[in-house]
DNA sequence: CAAGAAACGAGAATCGATTATCATCTCTCC
DNA sequence: GGAGAGATGATAATCGATTCTCGTTTCTTG
């Protein structure tokens, strides 16, 4: 096992994945490399100072981490396998919807249904 | 101060809100009425159970409960101080962002911003 | 009014997520 | 090779949210 490295596996990884990874995912797919979890975590608190990672809350599942190099885009959250996937692209109209007097500074989507893998399971 | 009318107490305000509400902001509504934070935690939850209410999670801030019978809607969340506002009215091209293989089976959107009175106190 | 059932409020207990601690290990720079 | 700084893993501590427990109170029914 190497040490002070093990933090570099940690960002490799969530730039691997397919969309923004909770600490126990991460961590989970971490295992077999001994990083502790003590370790994604300082890797991400610190990957959020730095400015190379964002922290996203999609939905019921806590916070989740990934690069900030992605862009605006928004996510698909699995409801089977709980994981979420970098959607690409944006909707319209958001504006019509708010009311007077609120400014908006931001936005989110999250589209919730199964992923490919779930459903071809299903 | 009444007792076993307190449930009802507590759906009033709910239904009286703006958007949805969670378990301490519906507690601090309640302040003065004697109200405990237990009594309303088994309200909401009660609520669910009947199916008059529903809890969404919108960001940051946990579950939120509301009532059950306000359609289809989204929401507003202000990030001075933290309310969460319901809106009227949805999007349309969401359907264009989903990869190939996914199913959609629903979609949650959020707004974020100032509100009205946070705004004018800014 | 009396008895039993249900609801209540306060605070303890629990739970999951995150952070802090600490002894050990590894790297860098002599 | 050695010293010091920083990184690491295991685990304890913390924190906020929610649930549970318990003695008390209120409601219902007669």
């Amino acid at each position: 096992m190497q040490r002070a490295k093990q933090q570099s596996t940690v960002f490799r990884a969530l730039n691997e994945a397919d969309g923004p990874l909770s600490a126990r995912e991460l961590w989970s797919r971490l295992s077999g490399t001994g990083v502790g979890l003590a370790t994604v975590y300082r890797a991400l608190q610190r990957g959020v100072e730095d400015g190379t990672l964002e922290s996203v809350e999609v939905l019921g599942g806590g916070v989740r981490y990934e690069p900030k190099n992605r862009g605006h885009h928004h996510h698909f959250l699995c409801s089977t396998c709980d994981h979420a996937f970098d959607l690409f692209g944006c909707v319209e109209g958001l504006e019509s919807l708010i009311p007077a007097g609120f400014r908006m500074t931001g936005h989110e989507v999250v589209l919730l249904g199964t992923c490919d893998a779930c459903g071809d399971a299903a």
